[in-house]
RNA sequence: GCCAGAGUAACUCAGUUGGUAGAGUAACCCCUUCGUAAGGGGUAAGUCGCGAGUUCGACUCUCGCCUCUGGCUCCA
């Protein structure tokens, strides 16, 4: 089946979700209904509310009326009829007088028979033959509720999904995919693995770290600050709030508005930061720097935090604490270049340790038609443009340019990544910034000792540590790699009288730096290599009568591998090679 | 914020005409001394999200609030 069949097949079967909801509800406005990626929807203005409680006796009625559909008739109405003929619903009237407006043609399609008949302004593109449909390739899905036209401040309608394939088979692969990513929630892991959790007393959107997590928090961090501090970079240290006078001069007051968290200090008021960029701007700020002192590089794993919108918040990956790996370059045009080609292989070093650079794409987020809605001079922006696309092909990225995705201070590059299932996040970022160094009046002087403006660079590696931590947690499925896993070897006795020999290597472990856990009950082997398993570690060695004897140790993986035995020397210098090269 | 659903033990979940709560897993103790995903027995564990109201009596009904899930909108 061609894919613009299956588009048709979607799109019919909106149609013939309204048809049945108008039956079952008649008193049910039906709006817009398009097909999807993974099917199709229909958004209805429902006097009574449904819930998927109700899509068995939907579906029903579905399959019953598809029998009397055998195509779909095209008529073009004039606009005096279109009214005539949607009187009673004031979307659709939206609608027409929309395509009228237009100048195009106003079409409705017919299908269907006697009670079955059932007409819908439409543009077209349906199924031929909706009984050729596969039985099983399509179902409801769920409700949700969809503002009319996508717009906050209209009417909220009942959106009804549903998912519908080429052949029942896909259907069903479609939903263990989806079982599949249930699975590797980081929600769901990061409770289970106890890594990170959130307190109704402390507030929503606000992440707490157990001490697993942040082993695994702590590990990313150093690693970032490895691959930076070779590179020219001082860290530096900011605090969480500021006088409200600092983001009107950054324009961050503007920007951001409600979303500011305010807090007060007797009768001043403060804001809890949104950016670090302003901040890292004021260090800046103090110094007075030459052309000799370019660039100047900042770095900062900082938290900032934002008032995001109850309903916007999900897990680690939408919160109101979000701490950016964040830095500052501030460097000339001429050097804009440079700093992006060392920016580039740390950004390929992270994802590439991180088995994340597969399937990468870059966008180079350049202005759109509408130049008004940016800040700069034409021609610094055209050079900025450029020399990121420049730098773009000089580290071979893999991009294509994105029209109008600039930031409105200046044109960046975004890294798209994809996880083990195929998921796509938009995580490290490198922008090119005209805007700030003007609002805050920066310079540095130059060769003829006049002062000059510097640009900034913000860039990102990991995007949030809280971010990535939830992409992290799904990519791997909690399978952390040894360098990351909170704990990296358990040392497992068969049975108690093997355990003053099993302390021995255990304490060994734990003086090499190695997370090593101890399993002293008084279990039997199996439950404790299932433990073991359960809690997701790499390794773990067994010790029994075998091992004791000849003062070895046998050592097992958690992907599956009995890895023979070997000397506690020789295990230590394994697992630390293991953890050097962050495998 | 808006629409819909949900909140019962550390975890996963039962609990209908309203009579103050159970199961499995985990934890702890005892027995078993065992070579790779569930040996046996026992113990402890819950302000039934929070607060009002109705009632002789509320996990259950009503109202308000909090939190989570899926969407809409927005974004690191």
């Amino acid at each position: 089946m061609e894919i613009n069949e299956i588009e048709k097949i979607r799109h019919s079967l909106a149609h013939l979700l309204a048809a049945a909801i108008i039956q079952l509800y008649p008193d049910a406005l039906p709006t817009l209904g398009p097909a999807i990626d993974t099917g199709f929807y229909y958004d209805f203005d429902f006097k009574t509310p449904i819930s998927d409680k109700d899509f068995e006796k939907i579906e029903n009625k579905m399959r019953e009326i598809a029998k009397h559909w055998k195509g779909f008739e095209r008529k073009e109405i004039s606009l005096a009829e279109a009214r005539t003929l949607f009187a009673n619903n004031p979307y659709k009237l939206e609608l027409i007088e929309e395509i009228s407006n237009k100048g195009e043609p106003i079409t409705t399609y017919t299908s269907g028979t006697g009670d079955a008949e059932f007409t819908d302004l439409c543009r077209g593109g349906h199924a031929d033959d909706m009984s050729k449909i596969p039985a099983g390739s399509w179902k409801l899905e769920r409700v949700a509720g969809a503002y009319w036209r996508g717009d906050e401040k209209n009417k909220m309608l009942t959106r009804v999904y549903g998912l519908a394939f080429e052949s029942k088979e896909a259907l069903v692969a479609y939903e263990t995919q989806q079982e599949e990513a249930r699975k590797r929630d980081h929600r769901k892991l990061g409770k289970e693995m106890k890594l990170f959790t959130f307190s109704d007393l402390i507030g929503p959107g606000l992440p707490l770290m157990q001490p697993n997590g942040m082993i695994i928090r702590k590990a990313v961090e150093d690693f970032l600050w490895e691959l930076h501090k070779d590179k020219g970079y001082s860290r530096v240290w900011t605090p969480h709030i500021a006088k409200k006078n600092l983001y009107e001069t950054s324009g961050h007051a503007a920007k951001f508005g409600e979303e500011l968290f305010r807090v007060k200090g007797g009768d001043e008021e403060f804001f809890m930061k949104p950016m670090n960029c302003p901040h890292h701007m004021q260090i800046f700020a103090d110094n007075q720097f030459s052309y000799k002192d370019m660039p100047v590089r900042y770095f900062e794993p900082a938290t900032i935090y934002r008032y995001e919108k109850a309903g916007q918040l999900s897990g680690l990956t939408r919160v109101r604490a979000v701490t950016q790996d964040d830095g500052h370059l501030f460097c000339r045009i001429s050097q804009i270049n440079q700093e992006v080609n060392t920016i580039v292989p740390i950004v390929r070093q992270f994802f590439t340790t991180m088995h994340m650079m597969e399937g990468y794409w870059v966008r180079l987020s350049v202005r759109g038609k509408d130049k008004s809605l940016y800040i700069g001079e034409d021609d610094v922006w055209n050079q900025a443009e450029e020399i990121l696309e420049n730098a773009a092909k000089e580290n071979k990225l893999n991009y294509k340019r994105g029209e109008g995705e600039a930031a409105f201070y200046g044109p960046k590059l975004d890294f798209m990544f994809k996880d083990a299932i195929g998921r796509e996040w938009q995580l490290a970022t490198i922008q090119c910034d005209f805007n700030l160094p003007e609002r805050f009046d920066l310079s540095f002087v130059n060769e003829k000792g006049e002062k000059e403006r510097p640009v900034v660079i913000h860039r990102a590696i990991s995007g949030s540590l809280e971010r990535f931590m939830g992409v992290m947690i799904e990519h791997f499925a909690g399978n952390f790699p040894t360098w990351l896993a909170p704990v990296q070897v358990k040392v497992i006795p068969v049975r108690t009288n093997h355990n003053d020999y099993a302390r021995k290597v255990y304490e060994t472990l734990k003086m090499n730096d190695i997370r090593a856990d101890f399993d002293s009950d008084d279990e039997n082997l199996g439950k404790k290599v299932r433990s073991a398993k359960n809690d997701k570690i790499p390794y773990w060695i067994v010790i029994g009568d075998k091992e004791v004897e000849a003062q070895v140790v046998t050592l097992e993986s958690r992907d599956g591998g009995q890895l023979g035995q070997m000397t506690v020397d020789d295990l230590v210098a394994k697992l630390t090679q293991e953890i050097k090269e962050r495998k």
